[in-house]
RNA sequence: CGGGGCGUAGCUCAGCUUGGCUAGAGCGCUUGGUUCGGGACCAAGAGGCCGAAGGUUCAAAUCCUUUCGCCCCGACCA
């Protein structure tokens, strides 16, 4: 991706939304704000959800399934959920051809009825902890809907979980933050910043919002994953109540959890370059792709019989692609491939079978090189553990090159303005003062890191003593 | 909701200022042939209520009025 482009945001907005419809991801439908998942982004989200769902039952959490519409009266149970959510909620209120006596949300996250239901499941200190999952669609109104960064409906996962101390909530948060880390770092090769958000950035209704945040190439922070610990205020709010060993009666302790195909926004805007899309072989859906090239008949019949012994002998290793249509010349696949960020190409022509060989091509780093036949299998296995590891360690580098230390406000400034990216800085804790920075210099607190320093210069932007180290992005 | 822009072929758009002939191009699609190791070429085709309604005029994609829809920039956000 050219410099240019990388500081004008408009521009990358426009590079991004151009690759993932080329590359056949998504598309917006009739519906505004509404997204058409095409194949190949399915595949991929399949991947995603194949491995996180993995993990997520590892850690002692079970699958369930809650309705989409929630009566009113849940949604206002809660008074910040209340105020956080009711102006991005899709209201049905009319069905079976006649007005509902109580409309009924679509869910925005479900905290409201699977709280109401916990309330019933939940009697004895026994039933704890309750670990629960769900995969499920929720649409949220948004003004401004990007393709997987922001769209009206969305695909996720939410855990919803409950506990009979505030420590063992407080742990599971953190659990499950990590999960989303290791998740985003192991297969994504996305590096993510761990932290806490400031009041301003939190969840409707939790005490804290955790999150996991990416360094895109544009030199914006996303919010990649959020675990948020919710305290006792849905429990209070819809009664979750046990008794405890010692037999009194006491509120459950509890945390929220998510994730969103916004991953696969994240996985775009980390890898892609000016070809298209870069896709970590762990979580391809085409891990690689097999061109052949001939030109005559016996030619075709030739290659593509090779081609069919590497299939055969690749089994399940590797998810492989024959592109073998007739329509579309070598070189147009190349590109199409490299639109798409399948890491390793294969190809083979009639001179390689006579040789023993093949090409093999790196999407990452375009490299290409002659592979003896016998050892392909094992060549593109290797292949495919550089390419993930090479985009890691460029993902991270590129961080750390747009990360900079601001002791005073012009740093800070130019720094946004030069070099966007994170901006490590002190800061007082006073959410005028954060406001302040955001209208000032559209920049806020992505998160306040885990890791802390002993000692606090004073706030960037007001100057009183400093409280926290921050990310601005 | 504020500020800009755009609606013409499946897609991207030209034409509109200064009204006039059968409404155009590129890409894509169909058929045939030659091609095929980095987005091939030739030939012949298919495809349009020029966003909608009303008005001015001998004549409207083009001028006027109204209306609907979409995109971009701000407030919201996984």
């Amino acid at each position: 991706m050219p410099d240019e482009i990388i500081k004008q945001s408009v521009d990358f907005s426009g590079w991004y939304q151009s690759v993932v419809q080329r590359a056949e991801l998504a598309d917006y439908s009739d519906v505004k704000g509404c997204m058409i998942i095409r194949p190949y982004g399915y595949a991929l989200w399949e991947n995603i959800q194949r491995d996180m769902d993995r993990r997520i039952k590892e850690t002692g959490h079970e699958n369930v399934y809650f309705p989409m519409l929630i009566p009113e009266r849940f949604m206002k149970r809660e008074e910040q959920h209340v105020e956080g959510f009711s102006p991005e909620c899709a209201v049905v209120t009319h069905a079976g051809g006649a007005p509902l006596e109580e409309p009924l949300y679509v869910r925005p996250t479900s905290e409201t009825i699977i709280n109401a239901t916990l309330s019933k499941w939940i009697q004895s200190w026994r039933d704890l902890p309750m670990l629960i999952n769900q995969w499920a669609n929720v649409i949220r109104w948004e003004m401004r809907p990007r393709l997987f960064l922001r769209t009206t409906e969305f695909l996720w996962q939410e855990g919803h979980t409950a506990h009979e101390t505030e420590k063992e909530a407080r742990e599971e948060t953190m659990r499950m933050l990590d999960v989303y880390r290791a998740f985003a770092e192991e297969m994504l090769a996305i590096p993510v910043v761990t932290g806490v958000k400031s009041d301003n950035e939190k969840f409707a209704g939790a005490v804290n919002t955790y999150c996991i945040e990416g360094l895109m190439r544009d030199g914006k922070s996303l919010q990649a994953g959020t675990s948020h610990f919710l305290g006792q205020n849905f429990a209070k709010a819809f009664n979750v109540q046990f008794q405890s060993r010692e037999g009194r009666l006491e509120y459950a302790w509890q945390t929220s959890w998510g994730v969103s195909t916004r991953l696969i926004g994240a996985l775009v805007m980390t890898h892609g370059d000016d070809k298209g899309l870069m896709l970590p072989p762990k979580i391809a859906p085409v891990q690689a792709v097999v061109v052949p090239i001939y030109r005559k008949e016996d030619q075709k019949a030739l290659v593509l019989g090779e081609i069919a012994k590497i299939r055969a002998e690749f089994g399940a290793d590797v998810r492989l692609k024959v592109d073998d249509r007739e329509q579309y010349s070598p070189g147009w696949k190349f590109n199409e491939w490299e639109l798409k960020g399948v890491p390793v190409r294969i190809e083979i022509g009639p001179r390689d079978i006579e040789k023993g060989q093949v090409v093999m091509a790196r999407r990452d780093t375009g490299e290409k090189a002659f592979v003896p036949r016998a050892g392909l299998k094992q060549a593109v296995l290797d292949a495919l553990d550089a390419v993930q590891k090479g985009l890691y360690d460029r993902a991270l580098k590129f961080r750390q090159e747009r990360t900079t230390d601001a002791a005073d406000y012009d740093t800070m400034k130019r720094a946004l303005d030069e070099t966007p990216g994170f901006i490590r800085a002190s800061w007082c804790g006073d959410a005028a003062c954060e406001a302040n920075i955001k209208t000032d210099t559209k920049a806020t607190i992505r998160a306040i890191p885990f890791d802390q320093p002993a000692t606090f210069g004073p706030c960037v932007a007001c100057s009183k003593p400093g409280k926290h180290q921050v990310l601005f992005a």
